[in-house]
DNA sequence: TTGTAGGCGTTATCAC
DNA sequence: GTGATAACGCCTACAA
C-alpha cells in the first residue's frame, strides 16, 4: 500500500554520513557542523521526508498528544472549550486525540483505556453523566500522567480541576430572579450526582433560603437536557399545573431557549408570567426574543487554561500537581428574559 | 517520570514462555492453545499489561487514527459533522486527531504536516477560507493515504468529497423568497472562492435568473458571516441604503439570527418588511421570533457517511477510488421569518 | 564534530 | 503450537 518511506539511514546513505548526524541534524542539535546540516535538511526536504513519530515516540516515551474526552462533541460550550485546548496545545506542538463518551461511563472507560494504550502525555475530561467510580482512570493515576478534569469534575479525585463557582452562579442566577419578584422558581437542570448541577442547585436552595422562600421540592426537575426532555417535561408537567412558577432558572442556553420557545407557544408571556435565565452565555440565548439573561461561563478561555497549566506542566516548568483547582470566573448576564421591573 | 512499563517481555518471562506466544494470544491469532492464552490474558489483566501502540504501528506501519483537519472547532455545524465522525471511527477502532487551521493556509499546511508525520491512515479535512493551492496535501497523494473532503472541497484536485448540493440548496432558498413576493434579495455570504459558497451563490443568481429578476451586485455581500462582520454591514451599510432590500438570504443560522437580532432592534419586520432565510437548520433557527427559514443540511450524517467511506476503504471492504462524490440530500424548512404570504 | 551500537515494544517469518 | 529472530525508524550514550 504505502510506499516505500524515506528515513534518516536513506539520507545518511546519499550523503555518505551517519544515521546519527543526520538524527542529530534534523533536531538542530548544536553539535553539529552549520554546512553538514544545510546538506542534511536540503536533501531532506528534496526527498521529502518525513519524520516518523511512531520510531522517536517509541525511543524517546513521550507523544506529545493530550487525550481529551467529553460527554458529547456537538454542544456551543464544549466545542468552544475544545477550540481553546486545541488552539493552546497545537501552537505548543501537541497533538489532540478527541473522543466522546456519550455520557456513558462505559464508552468513557473504554475511550480512557485507548487514550492510555496511546500513551498520550497527558488526559482532560469533562466526565459522563453515570460516571460514579473512576477505576477507568487508575492506569494514568498509577503512571502519573497528569489529569485535569474540567467542567464536570471529580470530587473525590485528588487532580487537578480547572471549573468555575457553580455554587455561586446559580446563587446569583437565582437572586437575581428574586429580585425581579419572583416567589416560585423553577429550576431545570441535569443529573444532581454531577457537581455542575449539584452545586448550582445548592446555590439555588441557598439564595431562596437566604430570602425566606421555603425550598419546594416540586419545583426542581432533572432531565438530560434534551430538547425532548425539555418539551416533555413542559408540555406534561408544568404546563399542566394549576399554577404556574413565575421564574425558571434552566441550567443551559439551548434549553432555556427551547424553553422558552414552548412557553410562548403555550401563550405564557416571559418575563411578565414567567421570568427565564439560563446558563453559559451561547449566542442563542441573545438572539431569541426576549433576550435570555444568563450566566457567562468562559468556555474558550476555559480550555486555553487548561492548556497552557497542562504544557507548563510537561515541559518542567511547573508542577501540576501544586495547582489543584483553578476556578474561573463567570458573571451574571441580565437580559429581558428576566426583567420583570424595569 | 513514567514507572517501567510492562511488556510482552514481561510476561513472557514469568510465564516461562516466549514474547512471541504472548503477543499471538493477545491478538486472538487461532494458532495458540486455549489454556496458554488463557493463562496470557490473566496475567496481562493482572499486571494491568497495555500494549504500545506505538511499536505496535511502528511495526505495522498502520496507526488506526484519523486525522481531521477543520477551518473552526466551535461551529454548531462542525461540531455535528465532528460527532458523527468520531462516532463511527471510535465503533470501528480508529481514533481521531483533530486540529483547525482558523482559516488561514498556513496553519492548514501545518497542520497536514503534522498529521502526516503522525502517519494518520487518512486525512479528513474542510478546507480554509484562503486556501488555493493543495501542495500542502501532496505528500498524501503520494503515499497515497486517502483523503476525503468534506463541506468546503476542493475542486480541482481529484479526491473523494462529500458534501452538499450547494447550488441547488441556494437556488430553492432564492427561488422560496421570490415565491413569497421578493423582489430585492439581499445575499449575505462567505468568500466566493470556496465552493460552498460560490455554489450557492450561483444558485441564487439562477432564480433571480429564472425568475426574470435582475442581479444586482449590490445586493451581494460577502465576509466572514462572523458576527462582528453581521453587524458591521448591516449598520454600516444595509439599513443606510435609500431603499431595503425585502429579502436576505444569508448562508449560515447562526449569522441570519444574529442579523434577525439587528433588523428587529431596527425596527425592521420580519417577515413583512425583509423575508430571512438562513443556512444549516441549527436549532437557533427554531428559536428565534420569528423562527428562521433555513436548509437543513445533514452534518451529523455528513460525519457518519465520511468515517463509514474511510474505514470500508482502510479495511479493503470497498476502494475509495472509485467513489468520487457523494451528495448528501437537503431540504428547504420554511418557518415565519420568510412567510409574507400565508 | 561525527560514528558506533544498542534498544524502545511489537509483530511477522521462519523454523521446529 | 511455540520459539528465535529480525525488522519497524529513531534517538542517545559513549567512543573516537
Amino acid at each position: 500500500m504505502s510506499q516505500k518511506e524515506i528515513t534518516i539511514y536513506d539520507i545518511a546513505e546519499k550523503l555518505a554520513i551517519s544515521a546519527a548526524t543526520v538524527s542529530r541534524a534534523l533536531q538542530n542539535h548544536p553539535a553539529v557542523n552549520a554546512k553538514t546540516k544545510k546538506r542534511i535538511v536540503d536533501l531532506a526536504n528534496e526527498l521529502g521526508y518525513q519524520s516518523n513519530k511512531f520510531a522517536s515516540n517509541l525511543r524517546k516515551q513521550k507523544t506529545h498528544t493530550i487525550g481529551v474526552i467529553v460527554p458529547r462533541l456537538n454542544s456551543a460550550f464544549m466545542s468552544t472549550v475544545l477550540s481553546g485546548i486545541e488552539k493552546v496545545a497545537n501552537n505548543a506542538g501537541y497533538n489532540l486525540i478527541i473522543s466522546q463518551s456519550f455520557e456513558t461511563h462505559d464508552k468513557e472507560a473504554q475511550n480512557a483505556q485507548t487514550m492510555f494504550n496511546n500513551r498520550v502525555d497527558a488526559l482532560v475530561i469533562s466526565l459522563a453523566y453515570d460516571t460514579k467510580d473512576y477505576k477507568h482512570l487508575n492506569s494514568f493515576i498509577k503512571k502519573k500522567i497528569p489529569i485535569i478534569f474540567f467542567d464536570r469534575v471529580a470530587d473525590k479525585i485528588d487532580a487537578t480541576k480547572v471549573l468555575i463557582d457553580n455554587f455561586k452562579a446559580g446563587y446569583q442566577a437565582t437572586e437575581h430572579l428574586i429580585q425581579q419578584g419572583c416567589k416560585e422558581i423553577l429550576h431545570i437542570t441535569g443529573n444532581l450526582s454531577r457537581n455542575v448541577y449539584n452545586d448550582r442547585f445548592e446555590g439555588y436552595k441557598k439564595a431562596l433560603e437566604d430570602n425566606g422562600i421555603k425550598y419546594d421540592q416540586k419545583l426542581l426537575i432533572c432531565n438530560d437536557l434534551s430538547e425532548k426532555a425539555i418539551e416533555d417535561c413542559l408540555k406534561n408537567d408544568v404546563l399542566k399545573r394549576t399554577k404556574l412558577p413565575d421564574g425558571l432558572f434552566i441550567t443551559s442556553d439551548p434549553s432555556a431557549a427551547y424553553a422558552l420557545t414552548i412557553l410562548k407557544e403555550a401563550g405564557v408571556k416571559v418575563p411578565q408570567d414567567m421570568a427565564i435565565i439560563g446558563f453559559n452565555n451561547d449566542l442563542i440565548s441573545r438572539v431569541c426574543e426576549p433576550a435570555i439573561s444568563t450566566i457567562n461561563y468562559p468556555g474558550n478561555q476555559m480550555g486555553e487554561t487548561i492548556a497552557r497549566i497542562l504544557i507548563n506542566h510537561l515541559n518542567g516548568e511547573s508542577d501540576i500537581n501544586y495547582m489543584n483547582t483553578v476556578i474561573l470566573k463567570t458573571d451574571l448576564i441580565v437580559r429581558n428574559s428576566s426583567l420583570k421591573k424595569k
